[in-house]
DNA sequence: CCTTGACTTCGAGCGCGCTCAAAGCCGTAG
DNA sequence: CTACGGCTTTGAGCGCGCTCGAAGTCAAGG
C-alpha cells in the first residue's frame, strides 16, 4: 500500500504520516524499488491505536515513548504497561473532571430555561391584564 | 482586590487574567486612582465558568461569543442557552468517546497482563525441568 | 529620599501538532 | 514524446492558548 491509499484508509493525511514517521511514532517504511513508502495493512492497527491514544490527550511526547518501547520489542512489555496503566488513570479522571462540568452546565442551562419560562409567564400575564415589563434578570453570568 | 490577589485567588495567572481581559473573555476591570485593575470578587464566578467550558474543550473563539452575549445583557439568553446546549452535546459525544476509548486501553493492559502472566508461568516451568526460551510475543503493537 | 514590589502597556516568543509549499523524480496513459 | 498524478525531501508557516520581557508608573515602608 502506498501513502495516498493508506492516508485515505486511516483517515490521516499523507503530509500527516510523513509527519509521523519523521518524528518516530510510525516505524520507517519499506520502500519499493524507486524509494517510495510501501505498507503492510498491518500500519493500520497501530495507527489506529495511535489514534485512540491522541483521543484520550495523551500527547505525542508519550507517544513516542511508547512508540519507542515497541520498537524495542516485547521486553518492553511491562514498561508499556505501566505507561497505559498511568495513561488510563489520568483519562479515568478527565472523564469524572468532564461529568462534573457537564453538571454545571446543566444547571446552568436550567437557569436560562428557567428565565424563559418567568419571561413565558410575564407575557401571558401581560395579555390579560396590560402588564409592567419584567424584572427578569438572568443568574449572574 | 487588585490583578496579583485575583491570580493566587482564581489560579490563573496575572498575564493570563490581562490576556483574557485582551481579548474580551473577561470585562473591562474597573480601575483605582493609579490606574490598576481593581476587581469585584464576582469575577471569581464568571472566572471558574470559564474555566469549566475550557475544561470541556471549548475553544476560546466560542467562549468569547459567550461572553459577547453576555456583555449585551439578559435579552440574550435564548442564545446563550442554545450556544450552552450545543456545547453540553459535544461534551457528551466527547465522553463517550473517552469511554470508548478506555475500553480499548483496558483490553490492551489486559494483553500485557497476560503476557505476563504466560512469562511468570515459564518461569516456573523452567525451574522445574531447565526450559528453552520462550517465544512469548506482545500481541501485534 | 530611596528602595521594593506590585502594578501598567505592548509586542514578541513559545510549545504543540500539524500543514503546506517548493522543487524534483518516477511510471503510466494517450 | 508528453503530460499527468502521485510520490520524494526539506524547511518554513500556522492556529491555538498562553507566557514572558522590557520599560515605565505608583504607593508604602525604612
Amino acid at each position: 500500500m502506498k501513502i495516498g491509499q493508506l492516508a485515505r484508509r486511516s483517515g490521516l493525511s499523507a503530509h500527516t504520516i510523513r509527519y509521523y514517521e519523521r518524528i518516530g511514532l510510525l516505524p520507517r517504511a519499506d520502500r519499493d524499488g524507486s524509494g517510495q513508502r510501501d505498507y503492510d495493512v498491518s500500519i493500520l492497527i497501530w495507527i489506529e491505536f495511535l489514534r485512540r491514544l491522541k483521543t484520550t490527550g495523551m500527547p505525542i511526547r508519550e507517544m513516542l515513548r511508547y512508540a519507542a518501547l515497541r520498537e524495542r520489542g516485547p521486553a518492553t512489555g511491562a514498561e508499556r504497561r505501566a505507561l497505559l496503566e498511568a495513561h488510563r488513570e489520568t483519562v479515568r479522571a478527565h472523564i469524572e473532571e468532564l461529568r462534573s462540568c457537564l453538571l454545571v452546565l446543566d444547571s446552568k442551562i436550567g437557569g436560562y430555561a428557567d428565565a424563559e419560562q418567568r419571561i413565558e409567564e410575564n407575557d401571558a400575564t401581560d395579555r390579560h391584564h396590560d402588564g409592567k415589563q419584567a424584572g427578569t434578570r438572568a443568574t449572574g453570568a
